[in-house]
DNA sequence: CCCATATGTATAACATGTGAACTAATCGTT
DNA sequence: AACGATTAGTTCACATGTTATACATATGGG
C-alpha cells in the first residue's frame, strides 16, 4: 500500500535545481582537490583557514577568519583547536580586548602553505584548462551575482523595520 | 616570531576560488529553503530523499536513492532510518535479490510531500524571479557542463604528479 | 559605580560528510 | 556444489554543518 505510482506532487527534477547543481559541480571540484590535501594532513577547511592566514600576512581574529572561510563559528572553533595542536596556528589574546582571540600562522604553517600551494594551483590550472579560463571567469561573476541577488533582503516583509521611520 | 607580514605563497583569492564560489552561491539559496523545511520537520537531506522517492512513483532500492540523491551510502542508511522511524518511507527486502532494499513512500510520506512541495517551488520561483529565470536556465546550464569536464577520467587517468613522499 | 545589554568566542547536541572496514547475499568459475 | 570475487548495504570513526545556548569581556546608560 505504500508503492502506488502518483506522485503526491510536481516537484521540480533535481536536474533542474538550482542547490542540486551547485552541490554537484562543486563536489566533482572538491574530488580533484581532497586526495591532494589529504596527503598533507589537511582537510578542506583546515586550508581554507591556513589560507585566510597567509593572505592577512598580519594577525586576524577569530570572526574575520571565519568571515574570509565561509567557516560557521561552531566549525572555526574546532578547526582552531586542532590546527594549534598541530603546531600550525598560533592564539593570542587581544591585549586590548580579550574576548578577541588574535590567529597567525607559525612557521610551521607558513612551511605548510608554501608546501601545499603550488600543487593545489596546478590542480586549479587543470580545472582552467579542461572548462576555459575565460569560461570559467565568466561563472566566477556569474556565481557572485547570483549570492548577491539571494543575500538581499532574505526574508519578504519580516524585517528591515530599522529604516528612518520617516512616513512617505 | 609568527606574525610577520610576508605570504608564504602566492594563491588565489578567495573571491576568485571555484569551489568558495560554489559553495557561497549555494549557501545563499539554502538560507532561504532552510527555515521552511525546518517548520516541517525536515532537513535537505531528508527533503531530498522524499523528492526522489516521489518523482519515481515505484519503490528504488538503496543505490538509486544514492545517485539521484547525490548522497553518500552512509549518510543515506542514516537517514532511511530516520525517515523509517518518523514513519515516512516503507523499507522492505527485495524478494529476488535479498541484498537490495526497496523504498517507497508511505501514505504519510506522500501527505508530507504535498504539504511541503508547493512552497518549496514558490520559494523556487522567488530565486527565479530575483536572478532572473532565463539566466538560471543559463548558469544550470554552465553548471552540468563544469560538472561533465570535471568528472571526465579523473578516476583512471591519474593525470596529476602523484609524489608519494612521506604523509606529513 | 552598577547593571542591562551587546559582542566575541566556545560548547552542546544532533545531523551529515567522508573514507575505511565490515556483513551478507549473489555471481562466476571450476 | 564449492569457493573466491563482486555487489548492496550497513557500521565505524572522525570532521564538519547547523542551531541553540553558555560564558566571558566590553560598552553604554542610570
Amino acid at each position: 500500500m505504500t508503492d502506488t505510482a502518483a506522485p503526491a506532487a510536481d516537484l521540480r527534477p533535481f536536474t533542474r535545481s538550482l542547490p542540486m547543481a551547485l552541490l554537484r559541480a562543486r563536489e566533482a571540484a572538491m574530488r580533484r582537490f581532497r586526495p591532494h590535501l589529504a596527503t598533507h594532513g589537511l582537510t578542506e577547511q583546515r586550508w581554507r583557514v591556513l589560507r585566510a592566514l597567509n593572505a592577512a600576512g598580519s594577525p586576524l581574529d577569530v570572526g574575520e577568519v571565519a568571515d574570509r572561510t565561509f567557516l560557521l563559528a561552531p566549525s572555526l572553533s574546532r578547526i582552531l583547536t586542532d590546527l594549534d595542536g598541530l603546531g600550525l596556528v598560533d592564539r593570542v589574546a587581544d591585549a586590548g580586548d580579550r574576548r578577541r582571540a588574535l590567529l597567525s600562522l607559525t612557521t610551521e604553517g607558513r612551511r605548510v602553505v608554501a608546501r601545499v600551494a603550488p600543487e593545489s594551483e596546478a590542480i586549479y590550472g587543470q580545472i582552467e584548462e579542461r572548462f576555459g579560463a575565460d569560461r570559467l571567469d565568466a561563472l566566477l561573476t556569474d556565481l557572485r551575482d547570483l549570492e548577491e541577488a539571494l543575500d538581499e533582503e532574505i526574508l519578504s516583509g519580516e524585517t528591515l523595520s530599522e529604516e528612518k521611520g520617516t512616513p512617505a
